[in-house]
DNA sequence: AACCAAGTCAACCGCATTCAG
DNA sequence: CCTGAATGCGGTTGACTTGGT
């Protein structure tokens, strides 16, 4: 016995929205909300329409402030980085690019955006680029073997969707409060490292949190082979333009006292994190639903 | 002008997840 | 806790448009 229909698929129509029914489903809306129930939204307003297509309607048309084509050169690059460190998870793609729609952005992707990158990227690379992006479709891999398999087809570009620390001691949060840095740093510490690499070693981390969000999750990470960068120290200052990461580990076990990493890299981790945990509450905090 | 192929994108479908009783 | 309904999501379809011959 397969699943019951979610509407009485004789008595609805199906295709294109007509101006009419536009009209009627945003006004009632406009006027009365969803009602939290878009199965009863139609019949409510007279729409011989599913509740789901009314929905998708809303939520890709006719709801303020949504932005169709013209998509801008920032925007390919969130998507293209995005894309690469967790796959094609359009609705949390679309959720760091106010007013467009997953649907919008996926069907971008799939009739332009991919083709730009593979273009451009096989004049850089002289046609290798195509292949790899071939090997890789027919792996069907994930966004946590991306993760690992770092083969890059289009420039990696950091893609701040809040700024995060990490910190093994929990060192210096209230000072951490410089509304101007993207990625608020402030601390009294010495955070320059003596070394700007460190190869095949794995943290556990105590703490890993955007600096709005004030409650404290354990997260452990295997940080494998990920390759540190460092501020800069500038008239005795630190310069942290370009850094996107910075770990506060200062002590225990592989002291790495002041290393800054790669945005991209800790992100993946963190989102495969939060999937294989299912943790959907912390994912709110980091702008992902 | 007519035809065809390729490109675009709105909308549908079915599965997974979440929610409410 | 269990179950069924509602919702959310991503893959896919197919109508329509555009460009080439």
């Amino acid at each position: 016995m397969g699943r019951a229909p979610c509407c009485d698929k004789a008595n609805v129509k199906k295709g294109p929205w007509s101006p009419e029914e536009d009209a009627k489903l945003k006004s009632y809306i406009d006027h009365h909300g969803t009602g939290g129930n878009w199965i009863a939204l139609p019949h409510k307003i007279g729409l011989k329409r599913c509740g789901k297509s009314c929905r998708l309607r809303w939520l890709n048309y006719l709801r303020p402030n949504i932005k169709h084509g013209g998509f801008s050169e920032e925007e390919d690059n969130v998507i293209c980085s995005l894309f690469l460190n967790i796959g094609s998870r359009w609705s949390i793609i679309a959720a760091q690019l106010p007013g467009r729609t997953d649907n919008d952005i996926k069907n971008y992707w799939n009739t332009k955006l991919k083709k730009k990158l593979i273009a451009k990227q096989q004049k850089e690379q002289g046609g290798s680029v195509f292949k790899q992006e071939m090997k890789r479709e027919s792996e069907n891999f994930t966004a946590s073997e991306a993760a690992v398999n770092p083969i890059l087809y289009w420039p990696e570009v950091p893609v701040p969707i809040a700024p995060l620390f990490l910190d093994d001691h929990q060192q210096a949060k209230t000072n951490r409060t410089n509304p101007g840095h993207p990625f608020d740093i402030s601390t009294t510490q010495n955070r320059f490292a003596t070394s700007n690499s460190m190869n095949s070693a794995s943290g556990t981390y105590s703490e890993l949190l955007p600096n709005t969000f004030d409650g404290f999750k354990n997260y452990t990470i295997e940080l494998g082979e990920i390759v540190y960068n460092t501020p800069r120290e500038v008239d005795g200052l630190e310069d942290f333009s370009g850094v996107e990461m910075v770990n506060y580990g200062s002590s225990g076990s592989g002291t790495r006292s002041g290393e800054s990493t790669n945005w991209g890299d800790i992100k993946s981790l963190v989102y495969s994190s939060m999937v294989s945990n299912n943790d959907a509450e912390d994912s709110k905090y980091f702008g992902l639903q």
